[in-house]
DNA sequence: TTGACTCCCATAAAATCCCATGATATCCCT
DNA sequence: AGGGATATCATGGGATTTTATGGGAGTCAA
């Protein structure tokens, strides 16, 4: 699982340092790295090769031409299958450096199945946003055990 | 697994040199690299042979006697087999390079099983309208509902 | 002999490997 | 539970290899 917060230096070859408990989860299960571009938020979305896969799957059930068929070859196209050095670095490639508006830092934010990589400043942005969110509305509803119907 | 973006040189013999990442799947995988005339855009369309094969399984599935299966064969038949340099570059047949309208700058474009070279002007355009349909009709419903299994 | 194609060599830039180091964290023995 | 020994982590930088690209010499066929 990706779990935990941290905060690693991006060096000027663009090399960051994968928390090491990411790393661990990725290698235990012998999965490759992918990164690619957020659908929803300005940051690098990091995740396994076989979770990926799903996605790859479904854009050959979808009509070519449809709306949704566009936009998943649009991510696989921007998404990038990286390596780690010998102590645990990747190399983010240029785009999504430029996408995700990063420079010498970066946050990494677990997710569970995947993980976020965000500019420290828009992190400070988001996670402003969802404390703003939880004080107005409360807690979110969350209901561990659906019942289906 | 064909991924990513990158933006390469067509030289005066035709040559253009495959992406790393992509010939290293096919090679690692040990399989042939075909390249066809896309069923849908103006672009070429990259893929092992034997993905080649479940295309033509699929157009035997049809009636054969219908248009489909006629338009099919007709496009089929402009496929090509192959062949790497010594540095991993191909040389892109006349029949793709003027289907394509390539002349002398390619945009290899990832996504997943297969891959696109399109023209620079073309590949801006199908860019724009994923870039489009994402931000009015928002991520699809698959990438939201992000449930394993 | 004139194209068209293939093989071979060259090179600048970029990606990758390799080694080093300080800072934490973890172990282990008493 | 202390406290030094050991491993791991995050980081830096130089050396080496790979990639993308250009161009020429040899080959085959019409």
């Amino acid at each position: 699982m990706f779990l935990s917060t941290s905060h690693n230096k991006i060096d000027l070859k663009c090399r960051v340092s994968i928390p090491a408990t990411y790393r661990l989860f990725l290698e235990k299960s012998d999965e490759q790295l992918i990164l690619f571009k957020s659908l929803q938020f300005k940051c690098i979305e990091g995740t396994s090769l076989s979770r990926m896969q799903r996605y790859i799957n479904a854009i050959d059930e979808l009509d070519a031409m449809s709306d949704d068929a566009f936009v998943l070859r649009m991510m696989m196209a921007d998404s990038f299958e990286t390596k780690f050095d010998a102590s645990g670095r990747i190399v983010i490639p240029e785009t999504l450096m430029n996408f995700a508006e990063l420079s010498d830092k970066a946050v990494f934010m677990g997710i569970g199945e995947s993980f976020y990589v965000w500019s420290p400043s828009q992190y400070e942005k988001q996670y402003k946003k969802s404390k703003q969110i939880l004080e107005e509305k409360g807690p979110p509803k969350l209901i561990l055990n659906k019942k289906t119907e």
